[in-house]
DNA sequence: GAAATCTTTGACCCTTTGGTCAAGGGCAGG
DNA sequence: CCTGCCCTTGACCAAAGGGTCAAAGATTTC
């Protein structure tokens, strides 16, 4: 051992470790969260955001270097979260139900992470200059690698002959929809369909069954 | 339907009359869409939008009271062309064909004014501050008219018989999805899919083509 | 229980940005 | 070629907003 050893952690900042620093970073993150999916990333202010996570603006830049940094945090713990549902879609499994799985699993997120939904929107609209990289590294490989898989499906005949990226193309539009476009959603159900995702689950088990029928 | 027809111009701002104002005008609309559907509203400034018009900043406001006053300008003439391909779909038409080419007419506008699709996006993101009363009003006024033909089509057996709510909101994700996430389609495409549109076309075709089936 | 360390914040700074204004430039009509 | 009305802009302004800092409060450690 020289001593040069001795590095604790190999990465960039350490993690929080108190727990006064777990809840803070954590109120942070949640109010950042809440402000730049609803505001965008310029719409948003550091007052707006210590506000909500109610404390005060020179503290939040206590725990984080910048703006950007904040967002920069909440981008790439999103990143994974985001690829879930896609990675959990089984090469072993049944095919139509793999994907109409996914589809589900997609849609739910929309519905429970509405504000994960638009963040990531907001980033992809203004061209991803956040994000670019995760976008044509990870992104795409994960989409290749199920793409093939589908391909694989689709030559066993097992599910229908569609282009497979724009198959997730269409899944990833038609759930995350109801995430983004909320407010226009709503606007047009009227007060009668107040929640729109059931009837929106229905519609897109039935689009895909159809869709993917060999 | 109703006796509240179009009115001459009896309201607001006179239109540009001379020459100079008409050419200054477009250039100012054309740069701030330029600009406002590429950084949001906030992320847009005056400035960045007087230089891409090629005038001073003084200049931009005295054509446009203020920076709001061309967003609102920009928005209002956008909601018409907006729905146009919608307006276009004919209730005496064949109605699959009718869907399909409403689908088609939609996609050519993600593929020819995507800066006003991703201006249109960035507004609904954000909940539609400064678009509430024509989302609510004329844009739910035609989509609930055209959900009733859709009704009446497939009562008629012509075709499934699917939300006509969803069904509309499948095509507007489907399409704009083509516009407003460009840059992720194109990441995920790589350079092979130099240009995603004509896939995209087929892709389509063929989900409507299956999900329409009476 | 005092030193050492971690949190918090009031006051401040400087840049950006939406917006104003008075004065100067152009251009049409007489 | 002069008068009057558009058009244009350099110089400002005030507010907002990202970020800093020294000092005061808490906590933890020994």
């Amino acid at each position: 051992m020289n001593e040069f050893a001795a590095q604790p952690e190999p990465e960039e900042e350490a993690r929080p470790r108190t727990r006064i620093q777990r809840r803070n970073t954590g109120a942070i993150l949640d109010a950042a969260l809440e402000v730049f999916s609803a505001q965008g990333f310029r719409g948003a202010t550091l007052d707006q955001i210590a506000e909500v996570a109610g404390l005060s603006k020179p503290n939040l830049l206590y725990y984080f270097a910048s703006k950007e940094a904040i967002h920069v945090e909440l981008l790439s713990g999103l990143m994974d979260t985001w690829l879930d549902p896609l990675r959990e879609m089984d090469p072993e499994g049944e095919p139509e139900a793999e994907i109409m799985a996914y589809v589900r699993r997609k849609l739910q997120m929309a519905r429970d992470y509405p504000r994960e939904s638009r963040l990531f929107a907001n980033e992809i609209l203004q061209g991803a200059p956040r994000m670019r990289a995760a976008i044509e590294g990870e992104l795409k490989d994960l989409v290749d690698e199920k793409a093939e898989v589908i391909r694989g499906w689709q030559q066993a005949g097992k599910i229908a002959g569609v282009h497979p990226h724009h198959l997730i193309f269409s899944i990833w539009a038609l759930t995350q929809h109801y995430a983004d476009f909320d407010m226009q959603v709503r606007a047009v159900l009227g007060p009668e369909g107040a929640d729109p995702f059931p009837e929106a689950g229905k519609f897109l088990d039935t689009l895909f069954g159809r869709l993917l029928a060999p």
